[in-house]
DNA sequence: CAACATCCTGGGAGCGCTCCCATTGCTCTG
DNA sequence: CAGAGCAATGGGAGCGCTCCCAGGATGTTG
């Protein structure tokens, strides 16, 4: 007894262990570890006594043993490419993580968080997944060629994108309704009238970007409308790239009379471009932008935008991979949310 | 050999170990430990061997062995609590996300999230933080009598504030010079020839939003003007409460020709009032908000802010962090950064 | 050339847990 | 009442690593 006790007060901030645990209790060590998974098999009166024993000194679990084990890491991360400081200015990024958190919030699985914006950073981030120190992966904001992607694949870790790649992405994916979303929006303007309506688009390597263009394509096609190349703009969803492109677009374009943007940032940008323009907006120029995010509602005008539920998509994502981690499996799953045009004021 | 084949490829897709490693370059386990660690005395030679094979083999090391008997984790918690949906409508969060991520992306220390909002939530951190399953942690926005903060000390696990609890905070904080910001804001529309300046509040058990009082009752006394008790009325950062609150400061002070609000989304939210009763922003009434999040260039007219160094702000607290970890003291540190008064055009 | 530092190196012990199997003490059958 | 069947239990083995110490090789000194 003293050999023990000597043992267990060697380091005195020590925590008590499943060993401890068991000693109080006067049980063995696999009941106690037993009684902490909540595994079948153990009589009432011995779950009593452990759980007493576990509660008196106050036992949590050694996670790192655990693992060591197991080779479950509890864990999950969450992967933002932030190349373009677009995680501050884009509350999407922080919805999709308070929607990932919430999701998590009754598992024990911990949320890690993994801002990938260097070349160097993609590397370790590489080596980071290939030593299986995670137990899936969430991935937003993908590009269309992007190797981590592939990585994720081949090395077959549990793994769900916010935003597909193509519309035949393999892995399993939560995706707004994004050719919906810009489809409705330009409906919009086409039926008040409006006939030449201009669009800036996200960026192109990105499907999200490119279904948008698509809606814009369809609603036009729809109303009659030609598609006119020159009323097309590339942007990055950036407001300084709004505002580059709709300088561009109202330089070649001076007769245009709506723009639909790819994000609010865009839209945001644009309508500062033509505010300063001394276009009016709506009058002159209507515009629609996408996210709904706060800045939508404290530009002057407040903005038109086409809400996107970006805290439900990072809930959707979360509750996918949970399952996918629970039951792997080769089929994986989709997930698209619906988006809802917003009418304020700039359209 | 055949044994040691079989253990090896009992399981195809494990990874290699130490062992194998040492196996391979044909020298003892201790020697590839220190190479792994940067461990001195190891000869070029033997360095060498090991890394060609530590290469050829992709090996990565294991995380949880290492942390089972180091009883390090090489991770770190951000805490946010996060009540009000703040997360997504503040950027200030993100950014101190990107200042803290890309302190820590040169280490190899891991960011975990913890979003706590509800009582719940407080209970599993509470157990987390006692389960000592982090390094160190950085929490953000701590109210006074934040109880976890308590628990931090007492368990004496590293930790950094981001904004302290009060002017002896005990623990090391990083803080923006609240006091300071507010000052040159006030300061700046009693040279304007304001003389009626109101105040919205943060909620005033935090620390930072009774700084900001402080330096706006500075800055009146300096300027000569009197301290009204109805020119102040109490916020808690939101867009919503700045709305509410400037309904009733109008009510009860209709002659106020100025209002500095504590964050740039309640002034947001005055401003939205001042216009719907018809007040003239700044001819009839000057707006200064404080943090310059992106709100405070869309705003009609853009508002005149105090800049927070957000992102540096996360950047210093993980700094401070890390020594903390690397070199645990009694004594802590304290970091204040300098606020900025941007000027635009509503004040 | 003996005696002793100094530098490298290998590998045992052990971190705290889960997995699994042998063992115990029952109850239930024929 | 013997034997089978079952639920509950204890504890050995081992996960992959770091720590540390004994021991070999090499160099240095009087």
């Amino acid at each position: 007894m003293s050999q023990v006790g000597d043992k267990q007060t060697r380091r005195g901030q020590d925590r008590p262990t499943l060993e401890a645990v068991a000693q109080l209790a006067g049980v063995g060590r696999g009941t106690v570890s037993r009684v902490v998974n909540g595994a079948p098999g153990v009589s009432d009166q011995a779950r009593a006594v452990v759980e007493r024993a576990i509660a008196e000194l106050g036992y949590v679990p050694n996670r790192a043993a655990r693992t060591l084990v197991t080779s479950r890491t509890d864990a999950v991360a969450l992967v933002i490419p932030e190349t373009e400081t677009r995680l501050a200015s884009e509350p999407f990024f922080a919805e999709i993580i308070r929607g990932v958190a919430s999701e998590l919030s009754d598992t024990d699985m911990q949320l890690l968080l993994i801002l990938v914006r260097t070349a160097q950073e993609r590397e370790r981030l590489a080596t980071y997944l290939s030593g299986h120190r995670v137990d899936g992966v969430l991935m937003v904001s993908v590009h269309s060629e992007d190797p981590i992607v592939d990585l994720l694949e081949r090395i077959g870790l549990p793994a769900v994108l916010g935003g597909r790649r193509s519309e035949l992405e393999p892995l399993s994916y939560v995706n707004p309704d994004n050719l919906g979303g810009a489809w409705a929006a330009v409906r919009h303007l086409a039926r008040q009238g409006r006939t030449r309506i201009a669009t800036i688009t996200g960026p192109l390597d990105m499907e999200g970007a490119r279904s948008r263009l698509d809606g814009y394509r369809r609603a036009l096609e729809e109303a009659g409308l030609p598609f006119v190349e020159e009323l097309v703009g590339n942007g990055d969803f950036s407001e300084e790239a709004g505002a580059r492109v709709m300088r561009q677009l109202l330089l070649a374009q001076p007769d245009l009379d709506a723009v639909f943007a790819a994000s609010d940032l865009m839209a945001a940008g644009a309508m500062r471009v033509l505010r300063q323009a001394g276009r009016r907006i709506p009058d002159e120029v209507a515009v629609v932008g996408f996210d709904d995010s706060p800045v939508a509602r404290h530009t002057d005008p407040p903005m038109t935008t086409v809400r996107q539920p970006s805290e439900e998509m990072g809930r959707a994502m979360a509750r996918l991979l949970l399952e996918e981690i629970a039951a792997p499996s080769r089929t994986h799953r989709q997930v698209i949310l619906t988006t809802e045009l917003v009418l304020r004021d700039s359209a």
